[in-house]
DNA sequence: GAGTGGATTTCGCAT
DNA sequence: ATGCGAAGTCCACTC
């Protein structure tokens, strides 16, 4: 389990692939292999940076967190603060995962994984009894260059993460903000009704646009997908058949999935983008108001 | 040095407080220990958060690498990507340090330190068999759960970082830019001829104003200080001397040190700001010219 | 404390 | 590729 490399100080926990307080040699070894590896690489350590390109800089000696990501991003954190007092924005790390189909029956089918290099490329050598770790840049041309005389702790870290992200607002709060703010949706929106029942359901917002045609308005609170379409499709169908008027549905959402756009504009309904910062911002406003007194005003 | 405190995977090296795999009991309690202390934590395992203020957002799980920095900052890194996941910016850290003179001859000074704690605060506790870390934060009032159920490592650092940054341009940067764009000085400011560096850190432009006044110009790649104040002014002076007319001296640097503004005002000289993102913009259309060329052209 | 503008802004989506 | 606009922007400075 243990494997003391060398020092006193030094431990290597091989599944983890953690060195602590390793001799500057290790440190070299295990950093190179571990951005050849397209892992992710976390560091703690004596350290100065400089940095050239849109602009300059120079960060003079101490202790930092020094984080190499897969996609090439570079992170130089001091002891306080939010942003990192040095970067690299790493990107376009593209992976080309092929399945090649097994020949045989109870074999595992191969995947064949093409990488493609990111923006950023990195460059770890020794220069005057430093590690110095060059990061270089195409577009815009910029470099950094980290120069390490003392590792307290190098990382080289697979990190297994599928987790999908979502940042959105509730639905009742785009509904409110909506009705706060009708030009959320369209200039000259005018909201007639909300939670309105429809044949299959109820429709979040239902009004009029400036050419008094009647709007439904379906709200997702994250990326809009398939289902957000057809739901709003049925609405609008049930609606036209109800009244035999004009239409028009409006799908508002944070975005919207790809591919889903042209569904959406096949079968002839519309995309609004609103963003849960713009709702909250709204919000803050009519914080105090009530969803009723939005139609008692009127 | 080695103390395992429990489990086949963990280690605890005392000495740099870091713990391999640890079960999640050890980890709440090494972890609450180190907000208490406001050390930097640096915390790498399987975790979710959730987000909530400005917006609300949701983190499925995976492995990230969560930060907590002395000023409680707090950031959530994923594998990929410049910027965090989820955050919170911690600020307003201030720590008044007291010296009190000691009564004693040889007898050291004592250091007083009141420490006000930051914006952002931490609640750590167990809940539902995983270690809820809870950042809270007022104006805005927001929210950041981040939620583990499996820890690799975690690590207390107290790191010791006095060195300066200091961000700039190069001084030919700064030079050619002014050349290239001379307005940055001053709106009609016409250059007559640049003078090569004297002494490391400024170079001189001499121009006319629009009123046909001599200017010199010195740049600073870094905050100006009073020395640079001084030389500006034997600069100046020497000028008036020989060519008895009246010259007006130009501090151009990315910003000025505090107190050396009133005293440059004293001495009847200007300043005139100028920062390195904006050299490197003007340079960005003539980056391959050379110095002279600017005048070559004219 | 609120407002404003800059940033080595980054990031995503449009053309 | 390039350009434009938004961001949980952050951050520093002014009023």
């Amino acid at each position: 389990m243990l494997n003391c490399l060398s020092g006193t100080n030094c431990v290597c926990l091989k599944m983890t692939n953690i060195l602590v307080e390793p001799h500057i040699d290790e440190a070299e070894d295990f950093i190179r292999r571990g951005i050849q590896k397209h892992n992710v690489l976390l560091i703690v350590g004596n350290c100065c940076v400089e940095y050239e390109g849109r602009a300059s800089s120079k960060l003079e000696p101490g202790e930092r967190i020094v984080i190499i990501k897969e996609d090439g991003a570079l992170l130089i954190h001091r002891s306080t603060g939010y942003e990192p007092v040095n970067w690299m924005p790493g990107g376009n790390v593209v992976y080309h995962v092929r399945t090649i189909k097994s020949k045989e029956e109870n074999s595992r089918d191969r995947i064949s994984v093409n990488w493609q290099p990111p923006d950023c490329i990195f460059h770890v050598q020794m220069e005057d009894k430093m590690l110095k770790i060059h990061a270089v840049r195409r577009k815009p041309t910029e470099s950094v260059k980290v120069f390490f005389d003392k590792f307290h702790m190098v990382s080289v870290l697979s990190l297994v993460d599928s987790g999908e992200f979502a940042l959105y607002a509730t639905e009742e709060d785009m509904q409110k903000a909506i009705l706060a703010e009708p030009s959320l949706v369209e200039e000259e929106f005018k909201p007639i009704s909300y939670e309105r029942k429809v044949e299959p359901g109820f429709v979040d917002v239902y009004g009029m646009d400036k050419e008094g045609n009647l709007v439904v308005v379906e709200i997702k609170r994250k990326t809009a997908g398939n289902e957000a379409v057809l739901q709003l499709a049925k609405y609008v169908d049930a609606i036209r058949e109800n009244t035999n008027r004009d239409v028009r549905g409006i799908l508002v959402a944070p975005n919207i999935a790809k591919g889903v756009q042209t569904l959406l504009a096949t079968i002839k309904l519309e995309f609004k983008a609103l963003s849960p910062r713009k709702c909250a911002k709204i919000l803050e406003k009519s914080r105090t108001r009530k969803l009723e007194s939005f139609f008692k005003e009127k």
